[in-house]
DNA sequence: CGGACTGTTGATCGGTATCAATGCTCGTGG
DNA sequence: CCACGAGCATTGATACCGATCAACAGTCCG
């Protein structure tokens, strides 16, 4: 019988933590990463990979597919927290707080590096690097929800949609989803509805219009932009200049 | 010349530290702390702390006050993306990001824990337990972001106004700036309007209607809770059981 | 006393929600 | 092959929540 392990990816060359937008780490801890990582998880489109009030044994780093956080008030309720992408972890409110208030569940289908809960303690310990590496994910998250929170409490339907697009096309091109302004959008529009705290019906209605205007189009699950910067004018937007990211 | 470092609080005797509400550090790791911190703040009320963009050298941990971290648009247009209290850590995206993309204002005067940003990465190397600790911090933050985002996205205004009531007041329980349902509030309406995403006056006329509703009252900077089961039920507002929390 | 800030209230407008109906695409099973 | 249903997109009619503009009251403070 041969090791499952072996025809796991391994860390060393790991195909997202290799792309230019992530810093490399000194060789031990690429060496405790591996280590760390347990398993390896695919998933159909549609999985429901975390769920609120449920305490999962692991957390993920996303190799492949898209997936989104959302949280529920009530049947119909839901609010759409953000979206992940490859080389974003899945499950750190989890790994650190031992609690889990929101649900994560796939878009496409999805690669996931599995870890242990269990030994993140043991990873501070182990490798200042990655547990740096965690608080910087953590950092990231909480600013991407920062510029969500700006955009659902203070902009209109439109400048919300204009936000979005730009923000996700951003995200997408820097690991390699989208590129030539064309963004492969495994989304629909309740989604786009339920992340931006308006209804499906003027989600539609928003989007129709700013078609209309020829800002941008959306066909076959791609969303192209046509006019970058009429986006960035309507919504106030700025590209963050991309420096190295962190991957655990 | 006495040193000036004799006059601060030392942190083997902070006296946020030692509330039963956070987790108490081995002796090694508050020495560190000692020596990670290299002074003490105090400014008055309205005094920026961090601003936009604007790269301090410095974090903090509050000892005194109140303060909110906020972000805006255009002149006139400003989210207010959460409050922070005694025990809370402020420049945590500088720190680890190196960037900073909010405001961080007092409410009241404040009593600040000075820390430089410079050390951060020593402190995760020297003490894995202050790496886990400002982790924890970051996700926490984003917990309640969370939930302010589902809050702004998804409810009605009176809604907003219950749980973030709610939300305040069981924060300020727990360091001791509220009790017996009555919550000491250094904000004003507008504050609250810009926290929740909507108008002053739609704030004033909520808090109206509230009020002869006899949900709570607002009088001298103090608001009261007079039937918390009404407003958890309009929110759908759940208390989160206090676990012992971390403390930087 | 006067000015600044905050809170309050009215009138009106507009953006979004709601309810409802229809069309479209696609996969499935008869 | 067609019928059917599920899921999603689209559009219309209408209601309502919250924004906007404006005026004024109350309080505090220099």
């Amino acid at each position: 019988m041969s090791n499952p392990k072996d025809t796991f990816i391994d860390c060393e060359n790991c195909p997202i933590r290799k792309r230019r937008i992530f810093r490399q780490f000194e060789k031990d801890d690429v060496t405790y990463v591996s280590k760390f990582k347990t398993g390896e998880l695919s998933v159909e489109a549609g999985a429901a990979i975390l769920i609120e009030d449920q305490k999962s044994p692991h957390l993920y780093t996303i190799l492949e597919g898209w997936a989104y956080r959302h949280k529920q008030i009530v049947e119909g309720k839901r609010q759409i927290l953000n979206f992940a992408l490859p080389g974003d972890l899945i499950g750190l409110q989890l790994s650190v707080l031992n609690e889990m208030e929101h649900s994560v569940t796939g878009l496409t289908g999805m690669k996931l590096c599995v870890f242990e809960r269990s030994e993140v303690w043991d990873m501070f310990k182990a490798s200042p690097a990655l547990g740096f590496s965690l608080a910087w994910q953590a950092a990231r998250e909480e600013q991407m929800l920062d510029g969500h929170l700006l955009n659902v409490g203070q902009r209109t339907a439109q400048a919300r949609v204009a936000y979005l697009v730009l923000h996700l096309y951003d995200r997408a091109d820097a690991i390699g989803y989208a590129c030539n302004n064309a963004l492969d959008a495994p989304f629909n529009q309740q989604h786009l509805a339920d992340a931006l705290g308006i209804t499906n019906v003027h989600a539609n209605r928003t989007l129709r219009k700013m078609i209309k205007n020829k800002l941008l189009t959306w066909q076959d699950k791609t969303i192209v932009i046509r006019d970058r910067e009429a986006l960035e004018e309507i919504s106030h937007y700025e590209r963050d200049e991309d420096g190295k990211r962190m991957i655990i």
